[in-house]
RNA sequence: GUGGACGUAGCUCAGCUGGUAGAGCACCCGGUUGUGGUCCGGGAUGUCGCGGGUUCGAGCCCCGUCGUUCACCCCA
């Protein structure tokens, strides 16, 4: 039907001017931390073979059993758009032998991910992360570092709202340990059906649940932290020892769930008090079996995944984002087809300099050309007309104080 | 997937017990021939999310649908 109007799809994010250039600050914010540490770019397709995430995220996880956007491609392979980053940076990793050089491979990655979930404040259908990964070290240093990166990145925003949480969820042999205990207790809880289902799928599921008498039971449940064997404990005191040094504030949280089956060891979460229930703004872990899973070598790897939606509301809530961080150095204002033409040689000639420049066009009156200058928050602003092109000088005006001064248009460069 | 609220000009919203749409901001023009932000005057703007139904008549009532939002769930 002609003159329908076709709207987004349900539940994606998208960023207009204004708002835009906020969203990209706040990208850039947390992704120039991971830069200056060494991490290197690693860019990579939207959507993979979905076995990647069955096998490397987990089946019985929900972003894996009833989150993914998943569809046969035109020569029928199951393609899925990605719910997450990490198991497609260990896909490539392997993919390119990128763990054949210097080890640690470190990289970062920025875009957008797919979850098909009912969509909420902070919680989209198409949304954007910004993320690190350093495969193939053990050393607990290193945990510290990817925590420090993030937390960084939150710094540069000008986030303070906010509380670091990790834990330790130890290696396979602690939590297998620890999950037989856990079962025994849970057995002797009264359950409504759903619930049981979920402690089936994933006993530690229970810890995260906000009903005060699943909280009181679960007060006395046997907590995996306690499980930890010699090693896991002695490099997660280590990590936090080293956040100690960093003087990164940290609370112990022993309940933390994560919702991807592959994290083992370091686990932390980044959660912000301004925002409603979808309040982790980034989170991550270590990830000890994930490599070999999707057959490569056995490395361990540790990184984090930050959200970009999320730190931007995070960052209005707190009110630290302020406007007009985008103006441009020079506003033409050319009356006349002779002064188009000048103006446009003029803006070329600064741009080319690294000048940037706005020109009014569509022959505007000048007094709508100059709100339009105001609007646009321009340092400077010309006027260019007949007789500024015969004498070859302008009056350049500073738009701040008001404040005007004669130019030779030659020497523009050096004035503004 | 479950439950609640909402959907009127670009934005924020008003619209009484159903009678055929308004405000503020933003936008455009002008306030004597070429210099903005204030002030004053003028102007444009809506298939009242979409589709049905009830009614002489619906933005207001009913049903459906799409979307937004809040919570559950889950997580970035």
């Amino acid at each position: 039907m002609a003159g329908q109007k076709i709207q987004a799809p349900k539940g994606v994010s998208e960023y207009v001017p204004p708002r835009s250039a906020a969203f990209e600050f706040v990208r850039e914010c947390l992704i120039e931390p991971a830069r200056k540490a060494g991490y290197q770019l690693i860019e990579l397709p939207v959507f993979e073979d979905t076995e990647l995430f069955t096998r490397g995220v987990g089946e019985s996880t929900d972003v894996v059993s009833k989150e993914m956007y998943t569809f046969q491609d035109r020569g029928d392979r199951s393609i899925t758009l990605r719910p997450e980053g990490t198991a497609g940076v260990m896909r490539a990793v392997i993919e390119h032998g990128l763990d054949r050089g210097q080890l640690p491979a470190k990289l970062w990655y920025s875009g957008q991910f797919f979850r098909a979930e009912r969509p909420q404040a902070g919680r989209y259908r198409q949304f954007y992360q910004v993320g690190i990964e350093a495969i193939g070290l053990d050393d607990a240093a290193i945990d510290a570092e990817v925590i420090a990166i993030a937390d960084a990145g939150f710094k540069a925003i000008g986030l303070s709202k906010y509380r670091l949480e990790i834990t330790s969820l130890g290696d396979a042999q602690s939590r297998a340990d620890h999950r037989v205990d856990l079962v025994k207790f849970i057995a002797g809880m009264k359950l409504d059906e759903a619930t049981s289902a979920r402690a089936a799928l994933n006993p530690l599921r229970l810890f995260d649940d906000k009903r005060p008498e699943i909280k009181d039971a679960m007060a006395k449940a046997p907590l995996l932290i306690d499980y930890l064997n010699e090693s896991s404990r002695s490099h997660f005191e280590q990590v936090t020892r080293y956040l100690d040094v960093l003087g990164i504030a940290y609370i112990l949280n022993p309940h933390m769930v994560r919702g991807l089956d592959y994290y083992t060891g370091t686990t932390f979460e980044f959660v912000h008090e301004l925002l409603g229930a979808q309040s982790g703004i980034g989170g991550g872990g270590r990830y000890d079996g994930l490599m070999a899973e999707l057959g490569g070598q056995s490395l361990s790897g540790i990184g984090f995944g930050l959200g970009v939606d999320r730190a931007l509301l995070a960052a209005e809530a707190e009110g630290v984002i302020n406007e007009n961080s985008f103006v441009s150095d020079l506003f033409i204002i050319p009356l006349g087809d002779a002064a188009k033409e000048m103006a446009m040689k003029i803006a070329g000639e600064l741009r080319a300099v690294g000048k940037s420049v706005e020109i009014a066009f569509g022959d505007r009156a000048l007094k709508g050309a100059m709100k339009g200058a105001d609007k646009s928050g321009a340092r400077y602003v010309i006027v260019l007309g007949d007789s500024e092109i015969s004498s070859a000088t302008v009056e350049l005006k500073e738009m701040k104080t008001g404040a005007t001064s004669s130019v030779k248009i030659a020497s523009l460069i050096k004035a503004i």
